[in-house]
DNA sequence: GGAATGATGTACT
DNA sequence: GTACATCATTCCG
């Protein structure tokens, strides 16, 4: 059984620690893969943009499981987004995933995103989900079994420096920051501002 | 019951 | 930079 401990870490921890993971969406006839290049921290305390910040509910339910769960939310009555539930069980925090760079299963993600340059298949937390296939079905799975998984990348030193600054698209918390990804990289939803915004 | 809101993406000025 | 589609969830009374 693999190891969920590292999942396990707080949301700020982890999140710079998932770039450079995989993802993995494996059923029978397609492979989907792609590296994770960006994601964002939302944090159990003192965090007024996160979810959990007042409380569990029916919707966020998920992000008070153990780390290495999925949270599969619906946003603005149109898209979704997917993090990966970090912490303890009963903390409430979870890593936003807002890009990957796509490796394997390009034509089926095309087929999914439609007429899109490469580069923007998997740019943005709603479009990554499309491309992957990824559903409210996959609220509260746990990722390192089933369809839906999270693997390790390789060990290797990753190809540039990890970016961060301030999230995107937030009304409050826009000062923390909680956006992390890899410095220069074309498959960023967003590049990062020198500065850190 | 009713109203405000939102971790977005795309098109447009 | 702004407009807007679109609706479940959340909060208030």
């Amino acid at each position: 059984m693999p190891s969920r401990r590292w999942l396990s870490s707080d949301a700020e921890t982890l999140a710079p620690a998932l770039i450079g993971c995989l993802l993995v969406h494996e059923r029978p006839g397609e492979r989907l893969v792609g590296r994770i290049v960006e994601t964002e921290a939302y944090l159990s305390e003192g965090d007024p943009a996160s979810h959990s910040a007042r409380g569990p509910t029916a919707r966020n339910a998920s992000m008070f499981l153990a780390g290495g769960a999925a949270y599969v939310y619906r946003i603005y009555g149109l898209h979704h987004c997917f993090n990966v539930v970090s912490g303890r069980a009963g903390r409430g925090e979870a890593v936003l995933v807002r890009a990957v760079e796509p490796l394997e299963g390009l034509a089926a993600m095309a087929q999914r995103r439609g007429e899109v340059p490469p580069r923007r298949l998997c740019a943005g937390p709603a479009n990554l989900v499309v491309a992957f296939e990824i559903g409210p079905r996959h609220d509260g799975c746990a990722l390192d079994v089933g369809e839906l998984r999270l693997e390790r990348g390789p060990r290797s030193r990753l190809p540039a420096p990890i970016a961060r600054g301030s999230r995107i698209g937030l009304t409050k918390g826009r000062e923390l920051p909680l956006r992390f990804g890899l410095a220069g990289s074309p498959w960023l939803s967003r590049p990062f501002r020198p500065t850190g915004k």
